[in-house]
DNA sequence: TAAGCCAGAGTGTGCGCAAACACTTATTAA
DNA sequence: TTAATAAGTGTTTGCGCACACTCTGGCTTA
């Protein structure tokens, strides 16, 4: 009746063996009778044995090195709040001997990510979390990763292939599917929607394709033909270009009503509309960067879907750790709630954990 | 230049005195000359010492006991989810020596309220996790509680009488705004907009005044001075005239475009539109209970504020654990997100942890 | 002058676990 | 027959910490 935690002596003295033998049954090493394992076997369950973890992690004394291969924030601010997750993680997370190594990699330069993740490989860590925005790139590591048996957690862009201990991140179906609502909602019975690209290589970006069909489904679904989906491509690498497309879109669009960015670079175009003193759009974009951030409290952008990318590079490094060190089973997929953001509630979100 | 552990040890050698001497200056118990003091701190500032949690766990090998006082969920069913956060969080942390006792009263009593405090200060746990949803009746536990030095946590309501150990909840104000927000948002330019308590003692639930007040005050702030709001407070008890007190508010207002909820019942008045098969209402309540699922999956409840009554019951027990077990500084108001749900993002919502 | 006291410091033990190590018996090969 | 090996099991150590315990030497007091 009393709830006395079970030990492994405890569970030994009850099957009749010593605590080594019990060791062996519940690590499979070395090796043991049937007889001795059926028995220690049923014991545990019967008494419904777990293990205490603070002294397995004193007990082991095993330092874990983890490779965190995510991209340089001073190319694009986005990454920022990954790394600080990872940070976070790590200062959480060390009790229970890990260490995190960063490998930043430039996210405009294929071969920067070919070396970062070659460094990754050669270091021989026992965990990887990685950003694979290079689909095509990032399959051979996988296959090299799976075959050596490092599991390796994918984070912000899913992927299935070669088994990942993990993805960590959003539905970008879903998301999509959400920004056409935020895009649409109180929006009047018709008018011209906007989808726009900035930036990105789309033949390249699955999620950003999957972000795309979510949003025409939207419309479908809900039979909202009488509103006119347009979309484009735009590039700031040619910023007179990016003036331009936009001017044009705007002039021979005078009923256009919201504007969907499909990453985080909204605050580009809210700048324009600024500028231009173009107010009554609808902006809509993705994440808590400072400028989407200022944005929004200006009244410019009206909606943000937070990502937060900051957990997922914190969910990435814990759920290496409860694999490694903790020996504790990890859910395959963990979705990140689509938290809609707004002037209202958007202190709430800000650098939380 | 290497990574290494810094144990007490460590400490201990390198200011010549024994690990006992470390201990006494880091717990501050016995007696201690200032010369090793002095000269033993300054070493633990200089390698930046920190103990090992799984150690220390592992060695004080002490059980706390703390004590959940919170209301029956079989009365009121929103009390189910802080009470599944509190087993949760139980099952996660009892790792570090915790255990949690449950005192459940009945929200619709004050003498039960009164039978279970007491019953927890008998207990004398070592911590208290409440939700004191009777502001006056509370008072004399907090009292009692601080001045024997037990730490007590309160979640759902913010009071700040006698120095809680810290305050788990929303900003209530700000949640008011934000229904404003919602209430308003692409409903046209003019209207009636209904502000509604169902089931509640007024005066007594502070809460619920700070959000009608943060709801008034969107609509001042703005300049919305076109819109009509109107409040009511209507009873189930009588269940004759809560469908009669709709009945005629309905029809004295042919322009009401939102209702907005105070409280988790908004699926009494969804109950009430689908029967009457009024659409085109725009209604907006909190927290995500099985039949407030339902009618934002039906599209009768548009807009949901979550307000994670699971996530506070957890993070209620985290913060005792935090303190008491690990020894750790906790904030003392943990704010959590303005969550806005929808039907196309609920799912993600739904018994996250 | 010895007994008593006490501030200040050192020593030892146990928490539950993982893992190295040691031991016993049975089986096989030489 | 003996040695070598395999199979199964038991014993011990150490992880870093908290805390009770012990020891020392200088001081006071009868």
């Amino acid at each position: 009746m009393k709830n006395k935690i079970v030990r492994i002596k405890d569970i030994a003295e009850k099957a009749g063996v010593s605590p080594g033998t019990v060791d062996r049954v519940l690590h499979n090493r070395g090796r043991v009778s049937d007889e001795a394992r059926t028995k220690i076997l049923g014991i545990v369950k019967e008494l419904k044995y777990e293990p205490n973890l603070s002294a397995r992690v004193l007990g082991t004394n095993r330092l874990y090195r983890l490779a965190a291969l995510i991209p340089d924030a001073s190319v694009d601010f986005y990454w920022d709040a990954p790394r600080r997750g990872v940070e976070k993680a790590e200062s959480d997370l060390k009790q229970y001997g890990i260490a995190v190594e960063q490998y930043i990699f430039d996210p405009y330069n294929v071969d920067s990510f070919l070396d970062k993740a070659s460094q990754v490989s050669e270091a021989n860590p026992d965990g990887i979390l990685v950003a694979p925005i290079y689909y095509r790139e990032a399959l051979p590591f996988f296959q090299d990763w799976s075959a050596r048996s490092i599991p390796f957690v994918l984070f912000n862009t899913q992927l299935s292939d070669y088994n990942p201990l993990s993805y960590i991140g959003q539905d970008s179906y879903q998301s999509g599917m959400l920004a056409g609502k935020l895009a649409h909602y109180g929006q009047g019975t018709s008018g011209t929607i906007l989808l726009a690209h900035i930036d990105e290589d789309i033949s390249n970006s699955a999620h950003l394709i999957r972000k795309e069909q979510g949003f025409n489904d939207y419309f479908k679904q809900n039979g909202l033909s009488q509103y006119n989906i347009i979309r484009a491509e735009l590039n700031r690498a040619d910023l007179s270009g990016f003036h331009y497309g936009l001017d044009s879109l705007m002039a021979s669009h005078p009923d256009l009503k919201s504007i969907y960015i499909t990453s985080s670079k909204a605050y580009t175009v809210a700048t324009y509309l600024e500028q231009k003193d173009i107010t009554g759009i609808n902006l809509i974009g993705y994440d808590l960067l400072p400028e989407n951030i200022d944005y929004v409290n200006k009244g410019i952008i009206r909606f943000l879907i937070n990502q937060n990318s900051k957990g997922q590079g914190y969910w990435g490094i814990y759920q290496l750790t409860h694999h490694l060190a903790l020996k504790r089973a990890v859910d395959s997929v963990k979705y990140l709630p689509l938290d809609i953001v707004t002037k209202e509630n958007i202190e709430y979100y800000i650098d939380k954990e």
